[in-house]
DNA sequence: TGTCTTTGCGATGTATACATGTAGCTATTC
DNA sequence: GAATAGCTACATGTATACATCGCAAAGACA
């Protein structure tokens, strides 16, 4: 009752979901900034929220990776270095090929495929229209996002889909994490259409059951992120464009 | 104060860490079984902690993956399929894979590479040593544990180590999961002499920095856990003699 | 003036009280 | 006899009260 009601996805679920979503928002737009201890009292009021689901919710951003333990007690925001999110992305690329690897080894599902040709056709339309404006902007990252996860669900493993589910946690880790700055760069219509076009690649090599291709694939796929780091640093004002961006410490 | 003295290593720490210790342990030895809801008063009852602790440590164990939510609230005891054992044994593969690659190609420390070999000259003389006896079996875990543990640690990087340790978090998953029916089997000297050489390629690989070369003997070292497994299902006695052997289900 | 000590504030960790919702059982009716 | 409806009991989710521990600031003493 005591939450803004200018909360958005927050109607009828529990308040600790409610807390997490909040919480998340909070840390990833920089109200909570990195390196900071979170009081619970305070983020209590702020959320309107009691300790009790304040409480789950930082052990669930905890083992997100959002969060780190004090010592003394509680958490506080966690700082990522450069070397850090570049250790992420490579995560994500391994854990993204095994998940295609299986996925082709084993032969995936035609409504999956289809799926998967599906997300392709649709951002190669949305290329063709040329400069995207916001409208645009979002169907590609829909597209995108929904290709990462039909592959990812396309091995029929859960434990290797939950797996690559926490391999994407970290923010600048997610195949979304820096669609924006790369959708800004100069040449931003080749770098979708090479993504894009590995995107088709892996369908075909899962397709035809080449697994270590696959593999290969994704694991490249996911480097187009290192380029994007790369392009964030070199232009700090793109910062904000990326979630998390001010978590990023900047070090030698 | 209410706690049973007979608890170890519980002295000084938080009752939430108690308390996930003691519910890990009573899941694994099956006095929890699987399938069944965890009722928190119940287990508060039995280990004399509040609800509160309990209630963290069932959200830890349920990001560990040991847990899983129910619809209507709460918690019960994961069941594993042989399906799902043998994905996570792919996917401790493949991280292990991705920590010795990054160590070869970024080059491991000397202290590191040190304590690798060390864990591998160990084992060979504990090999040497003719059929094992309980001590010398539990020296062989310790190395083995160890060698494991200071490979993920050898690439210098928290984020992989912490995925890796995710990978190993489910109990038939890790390192050491099926050690003890492999070294109860009729050919177990000639398997853990393998194992053991693996071992050392691995090492080699990673001092020549041959980064493929490592990452595939990783993985195909962590493929050794799939016939334990398989031999496991054929002599049922000895499920008792891997952790948590109670949550396998045995599906068609 | 600098350092040490002490005091006080506020945080977390813990326990418990309360409300709500669900599941299972029983009784009644068709 | 079976099915449905209602009730009971117990579970979780939530809130809050309490104790302990850490940290910081202020004051006193050398």
């Amino acid at each position: 009752m005591g939450s803004l009601p200018s909360d958005p996805a927050d109607v009828s679920a529990s308040q600790t979901v409610r807390a997490q979503l909040r919480l998340r928002e909070m840390i990833l737009d920089g109200e909570l900034p990195a390196g900071e201890r979170i009081s619970e009292p305070v983020v209590a009021e702020l959320t309107g929220i009691s300790r009790t689901p304040i409480r789950s919710a930082l052990i669930r951003l905890q083992e997100e990776g959002l969060l780190e333990p004090i010592r003394s007690g509680g958490f506080r925001v966690r700082a990522f270095s450069v070397d850090e999110i570049r250790d992420a992305i490579e995560v994500r690329g391994t854990l993204e090929g095994l998940a295609a690897r299986l996925a082709a080894e084993r032969g995936a599902s035609a409504a999956n495929l289809e799926a998967l040709t599906a997300c392709v056709v649709t951002i190669d339309r949305l290329l063709e229209q040329g400069d995207p404006d916001e409208a645009r902007f979002a169907a590609y990252v829909e597209a995108n996002s929904r290709f990462h996860e039909v592959l990812a669900a396309s091995c029929e493993s859960e434990v290797v889909q939950r797996q690559v589910a926490r391999g994407n946690a970290l923010p600048f880790a997610s195949p979304n994490g820096f669609l924006r700055v790369q959708a800004a760069a100069p040449d931003a219509f080749q770098t979708l259409s090479i993504a894009n076009a590995q995107h088709r690649a892996v369908v075909d090599a899962i397709t035809r059951r080449e697994g270590a291709r696959a593999e290969a694939l994704m694991r490249e796929h996911a480097r187009i992120a290192h380029r994007n780091l790369q392009a964030t640093l070199a232009n700090p004002r793109v910062v904000d464009l990326i979630p998390g961006g001010r978590l990023i410490v900047h070090d030698g």
